[in-house]
RNA sequence: GCCUCCGUAGCUCAGCGGAUAGAGCAACCGCCUUCUAAGCGGUUGGCCACAGGUUCGAUUCCUGUCGGAGGCACCA
């Protein structure tokens, strides 16, 4: 990578100055070497601010002077640099010779679908646990920022050499209250199937949904979950086994004398439960792959449970003298580990808390041999990050090796006006439904990628859907077509396609091709930096840049001959190696973000 | 009360010690006989919430104030 070349060069003439005796250092001196591509090109192709980093150090108070001795330093003779300056308060400019420039379009297309990605981080081994939404609701649009940010971190931590995986963490646990009332509420709704009439929390009746209803009313679940998709749910299981739980489950509902053996009524929850949290969870992947997200991994809750995982990871926090009993209840010691307070990790009825299943979860994602462990968490939990964190240091893992990365709430505004969400009540806007089904996949995708996820955002689905073609992704995708027509234009026209290593590349002199270029090379380091700041966001900018630059060139350099603009064949070939070279980078950029590159677009004249 | 995050252009947001604070959208004015106008050029638009402090230098770091979102269960 460029950056890391020139950081060389840069180190090199510290230490040569020192020797020199022109700079002094105290030995244990450590210094961070920030190279950027300077807001404009009069201040170079890249600049560092070393010198006035180095100032407090060198104990030199103009930093200019501390510029001016590490640019003398600096190779002469380099294959890389044409010349440095001393600039403004003491940045050193950089100015790359225009061979090194050109000659990363023949690093781009033989690396082609791997150029811009690194082996930097081989050998570390990254799960990330992301959305991990409720079994007992859709993908909601909320869900969409940790969606795509899981989804493009692993992407960039891949491209940084790491092995990543994707998993989701389903909350099925059978000592869920929740579950066991959105399951409740589905029985509710499977009576409705059969003609059964619901009395609501709010006083109305909705009627039976058959020609032929009864008139007295079942009571819909108290705290139930009122989502249509649960009706869904009802009516494909009324579809699959008929009214054989009908007769039992009303006498249930009524609190009449049931009739059904204690094993048909074990059968029968049995059924519902697993039925319904397997609907869900079909619906849920289905969403989830709609946004383009494809887990390696869907761990089951109840799985800790079964293998008894849970139980050896609260006797195993006892061995290591972090429980204690009060109250009835088994709590972990968490106040002592980083926690504001202890927590219960059994209850008093005997039945675990969500705590317990997760510090299992945690000991079992350490035991499959990840190096780091990388949770997403919406803001919402932050509260539940120390006593997590803590009951992992517990069970003797170090701190860092766990990350938790917390996104801030995108809250709901429809036509302006704050949509309260929430599956038990209010409205639920669904991510494929209600988003990727109006403005498609691209577009939902790129918009949540445009904001760092430190930011606590609005999402107004409305306009959200009134400004998809103005969704800058469309920009970003247009300008992929444009190049990919001027390739398919030139096969047709017959000119002659050859390898950027063929052409003459020294041709390649107007701005705006060297500014393309720039752009392109700076490729790789966009990379890494995005996947070391966990900042996908930076990378649609990124490809926003890079867009508008690419029309900038196409609108100034004519690549095809044309009758009013004939032009040598050499130069011809010359641009359209640098067209290919910036299509690979831009499909490889668009791959990056999971958005689809297509290779045409077509116009859509308003007029 | 404590904790997390945020107040930057009309709107949505980048920038998070450094050079003239940026982008997209919105508004206004131009540009299709030329590789797709989902494009390009131009104009308008900013006490970077406020007050102190640290620094050669603060939108960026620290403290406080004001304003906004969310969290502090034997729920998950």
């Amino acid at each position: 990578m460029i950056t890391d070349q020139l950081t060389e060069l840069l180190l090199t003439a510290v230490s040569k100055a020192k020797e020199a005796g022109e700079l002094s250092l105290p030995e244990d001196f450590n210094v961070v070497i920030r190279l950027e591509m300077p807001p404009d090109k009069r201040f170079g192709d890249y600049s560092s601010n070393l010198a006035l980093a180095l100032k407090r150090a060198a104990n030199i108070s103009d930093s200019r002077q501390i510029a001016a001795i590490l640019c003398k330093y600096l190779p002469e003779d380099s294959p890389l640099l044409e010349k440095t300056e001393v600039a403004g308060p003491g940045f050193i400019n950089l100015y790359l010779k225009p061979d090194w420039l050109l000659d990363t379009m023949l690093l781009i297309e033989e690396q082609d679908q791997c150029y811009g990605t690194s082996v930097r981080r081989a050998g570390e081994k990254i799960l990330i646990e992301f959305v991990s939404a409720n079994p007992t609701g859709p993908i909601s649009v909320v869900n969409g920022r940790a969606a795509a940010l899981g989804d493009v971190l692993a992407n960039l931590l891949c491209s940084q050499g790491c092995e990543v995986s994707r998993e989701f963490y389903i909350n099925d646990a059978l000592n869920s209250r929740q579950i066991e009332m959105f399951a409740t509420t589905v029985q509710a709704r499977y009576l409705q199937q059969f003609g059964h009439p619901l009395l609501m929390p709010d006083g109305h009746v909705e009627a039976g949904l058959m020609e032929k209803s009864y008139t007295d009313p079942i009571s819909f679940p108290e705290n139930g979950y009122p989502g249509e998709y649960v009706v869904d749910i009802a009516r494909s299981i009324a579809a699959e086994v008929g009214d054989v739980y009908v007769d039992a489950l009303v006498k249930i509902f009524q609190g009449k004398q049931v009739t059904e053996s204690a094993e048909d009524a074990t059968k029968r929850t049995d059924y519902f439960r697993r039925t319904t949290l397997d609907r869900m969870i079909d619906a849920q992947k289905g969403a989830l792959k709609a946004f383009g997200v494809e887990y390696d991994n869907w761990f089951y809750e109840s799985s800790l449970y079964e293998n008894g995982d849970v139980e050896k990871v609260i006797s195993l926090l006892g061995e290591k003298g972090y429980t204690y009993t009060k109250d009835g209840a088994l709590w972990l010691k968490s106040s002592e580990l980083g926690d504001t307070e202890d927590r219960v990790l059994v209850r008093s009825n005997e039945k675990a808390t969500y705590i317990a299943a997760d510090a299992a979860y945690h000991a079992n994602k350490f035991s499959r041999g990840y190096t780091h462990v990388i949770d997403i968490f919406g803001a919402d939990h932050h509260g539940y990050v120390a006593r997590l964190k803590a009951s992992v240091a517990a069970l003797g893992y170090k701190g860092n090796e766990l990350e938790v990365i917390l996104t801030q709430l995108i809250s709901l505004v429809r036509d302006g006006v704050a949509v309260i969400g929430g599956k038990r009540k209010g409205v639920i806007l669904e991510l494929k439904e209600d988003l990727i089904d109006d403005i498609g996949k691209d577009a939902s995708r790129f918009y949540f990628l445009l904001n760092s996820y430190e930011t606590p955002a609005t999402v107004d689905v409305e306009l959200a859907k009134k400004q998809s073609n103005d969704n800058p992704v469309f920009y970003v995708q247009y300008a992929h077509a444009r190049l990919c027509n001027i390739l398919a234009r030139a096969e047709e026209l017959g000119a002659t396609f050859l390898p950027a290593k063929q052409v003459d590349r020294s041709l390649l002199t107007h701005p705006q091709e060297l500014d393309m270029l720039r752009k392109l090379a700076d490729y790789p380091e966009e990379l890494t930096l995005s996947a070391e700041k966990v900042a996908p966001h930076r990378l649609t900018r990124y490809a926003m840049d890079l867009a508008g630059l690419l029309n900038l060139f196409y609108e100034n350099c004519r690549v095809l001959p044309s009758k009013e603009n004939p032009q040598p064949e050499v130069l011809t070939t010359a641009r359209l190696a640098l067209v290919n070279s910036a299509r690979i980078v831009l499909r490889n950029l668009l791959t990056m973000l999971g958005i689809s590159a297509p290779e045409r677009m077509d116009r859509t004249d308003t007029l």
